[in-house]
DNA sequence: CGGCAAAAGTGGCATATGCCACTAATTGAA
DNA sequence: TTCAATTAGTGGCATATGCCACTTTTGCCG
């Protein structure tokens, strides 16, 4: 357990980023395993459930995915009755996503094991530091980066 | 909690976490791009050329990936010759993983894209922030996170 | 109005990751 | 030495994500 963390590696923000994802990733899967959901699955319910009807490119913006990403991982969702789309009035070309009666129950349950996840992780953490992680993360997330070469364009 | 500004998502730790890695692994891939690599894979072959001929075993440890998502993971490295295995001379249940000469001449390639991907990471987030951003994050990834319910009375 | 570029998804292909059931090789007793 | 338990990987199956090539709708412009 000593020479596997030679320097250097750790340097590399987006691989130390991917590790620390993995790991927590692990723990929240476990927390929702009596769900039946992944953490990834019912981080998608919860961001169905506080949109309102949202259209799949808005869900994908929000959650800084790719669009047919998104399309992939819906489905299993919806061959499991906790989401459903339907097209939009206006625009043909818009689908929108909604959560099924069964699904919103499904997130309820869910929400209890996530809460003590959750709890237990800014136990361990403390709070304030969870949240400026977060916020951090969120900045992260949101910064415009672009490589020198490719950036002049448009 | 503002209802308004629809709390709760951005409060799972995981989520932030997983959306964060979305947003700088696409960054990190473009960098690498003409490469062929993708950053994982970057990752991937760093972590064993500062390794010493690792086990399996001890690369999953590092980089706390399940043994055989680092076998899968591998796999494409191998069918394309940056990487090779052998057995270990005295366990044979073990078997180690080096690069290829073919690897390394790549690794040095991608270095130089991944070097300027990250200074431009930097440069926006500011190297200190940066190097506490990763402090933080191999932080959580080293806790030792269990359910309570879960968790064997030791 | 006709045609073309942009917008929103879909499908296919490929990699990333996990879990579980197995197999092979070791180790630790009895 | 023999056999159960442990350790290290493999393979199959399933989800997570991305990119690219299309298809369908719209929107816009001459």
């Amino acid at each position: 357990m000593t020479e596997a963390r030679k320097p250097g590696f750790s340097d590399c923000n987006n691989a130390t980023l991917r590790r620390a994802a993995r790991s927590l990733g692990r723990f929240y899967d476990d927390a929702l395993g009596p769900t039946g959901l992944k953490s990834t699955q019912f981080g998608m319910l919860f961001q169905i459930h506080i949109s309102d009807e949202p259209a799949m490119g808005a869900i994908a913006e929000a959650l800084i995915m790719d669009l047919s990403a998104l399309g992939h991982t819906l489905k299993p969702l919806i061959r499991d009755g906790y989401v459903e789309t339907f097209a939009d009035k206006d625009d043909r070309r818009v689908k929108r996503v909604r959560l099924t009666p069964r699904g919103q129950a499904k997130l309820d349950e869910a929400l209890k094991l996530w809460s003590i996840a959750q709890r237990q992780f800014e136990e361990k953490v403390g709070a304030e530091q969870a949240a400026k992680l977060r916020a951090a993360l969120d900045a992260v997330a949101d910064l415009d980066l672009e490589m020198p070469a490719a950036a002049p364009s448009n």
